[in-house]
DNA sequence: AATTGGTTCAACCGCGCTCAC
DNA sequence: TGTGAGCGCGGTTGAACCAAT
């Protein structure tokens, strides 16, 4: 048995407001308030409306104070780094940029703002991968292969990881992985730096540890570690994007075929994605966003990195990793077979 | 001028969560 | 403690608009 629906479908209307809908509403809820009850507001006022329909034209469109287009680059920054932080939030976003609407910002980021970025980064990717590869990928016959490596990923999660590597390099501008660090610099507020600060100490740490196991099969103690070093090596190294030769282990100087991948990569995801949850104190700059928001509390965060949870997002590193890693695996079974 | 394809954004849908009973 | 109504959220849709041909 569904659900039973929130009103009587064959008899309300649907589509854009009239300019009188919006007038009724509008001067019931400034005289009145809602009367805590979106359901039975419709009726009340003698709108054919669905109450949430209501509801939804009330915050996203005529209540007080509301912007609409026109997003600064300040406000670019800040849906970005949100962005990286916690994923499609969008109303825990939309709670940090007054007068915007989470409906408005969730447009926004998937119309204008992604584009903008993978954009960016495609062209750029283009060029990189000329000239930094300067041959044809090779299959592991040693013989030339187009469909080799990039083409063993879906175009999607292709896309899925150029975003990520792009917003983290907006977020790390100085990292060495980035080629132009000066192009796409917006001027950052304290509370950005701040976030950017405790992140690259994180990253930091994952680095020191990423140095000490990939010649080896990495001990049991060791792999507690190793998701988090797969993950980091993922935000950080953009040919990873360019040429998936490092995730296939030829920067590692380990040749495709050789069963680096199926031993390391299942050890990475299948065992160990545990360890991957920041401590409160990593986390400390977002607190200071919670400027009495009920909305914005530790609980979220960590739900954001807990990778039993069945609502992670599917933006997250692991999900992409994981993705990554059985569209890679699925091409390199049948180059196998082949 | 007509057509086609792409973009934008308001609105809808469905699901998970909360809270009163 | 269980249940159901209402709320809030994120994903998706589709009409309107715009630009290119």
């Amino acid at each position: 048995m569904g659900r039973a629906p929130c009103c009587d479908k064959a008899n309300v209307k649907k589509g854009p407001w009239s300019p009188e809908e919006d007038a009724t509403l509008k001067a019931y809820i400034e005289k009145y308030g809602t009367g805590g009850n979106w359901i039975a507001l419709p009726q009340k006022i003698g709108l054919k409306r669905c109450g949430k329909s209501c509801r939804l034209r009330w915050l996203n469109y005529l209540r007080p104070n509301i912007k609409h287009g026109g997003f600064t680059e300040e406000e670019d920054n800040i849906i970005c780094s949100l962005y990286i932080s916690i994923g499609s939030r969008w109303s825990i976003i939309a709670a940090q940029l007054p007068g915007r609407t989470d409906n408005d910002i969730k447009n926004y980021w998937n119309t204008r703002l992604k584009k903008k970025l993978l954009g960016k980064r495609k062209q750029s990717n283009m060029i990189s991968r000329l000239s930094i590869t300067g041959q044809e990928p090779k299959n592991v016959n040693g013989e030339d292969d187009n469909n080799y490596n990039l083409q063993n990923m879906s175009s999607a999660a292709m896309e899925r990881l150029q975003l990520h590597v792009q917003l983290q390099n907006l977020q790390n501008p100085f990292s060495t992985y980035n080629n132009n660090p000066s192009s796409h610099l917006p001027k950052l507020s304290p509370l950005q730096q701040k976030m950017i600060q405790t992140l690259n100490s994180i990253n930091e740490n994952e680095n020191i540890l990423m140095q000490q196991n990939y010649s080896s099969t990495p001990a049991p103690s060791d792999l507690e570690q190793g998701y988090d070093q797969a993950l980091s090596s993922l935000m950080k190294t953009d040919e990873v994007l360019v040429n998936s030769d490092v995730i296939m282990g030829k920067n590692r100087g380990v040749e495709p075929g050789s069963g680096f991948i199926e031993e390391e990569f299942d050890d990475l995801i299948n065992n160990k994605t545990s360890g991957f949850l920041p401590t409160e104190a990593e986390f400390d700059c977002f607190k200071e966003m919670d400027h009495g928001s009920k909305n914005i509390n530790l609980a979220w965060l960590s739900n954001e990195f807990d990778t039993n949870s069945g609502s992670s997002n599917s933006w997250g590193p692991e999900n992409m990793l994981h993705q990554m890693y059985q569209e890679y695996a699925t091409g390199y079974s049948m180059q196998r077979q082949s």
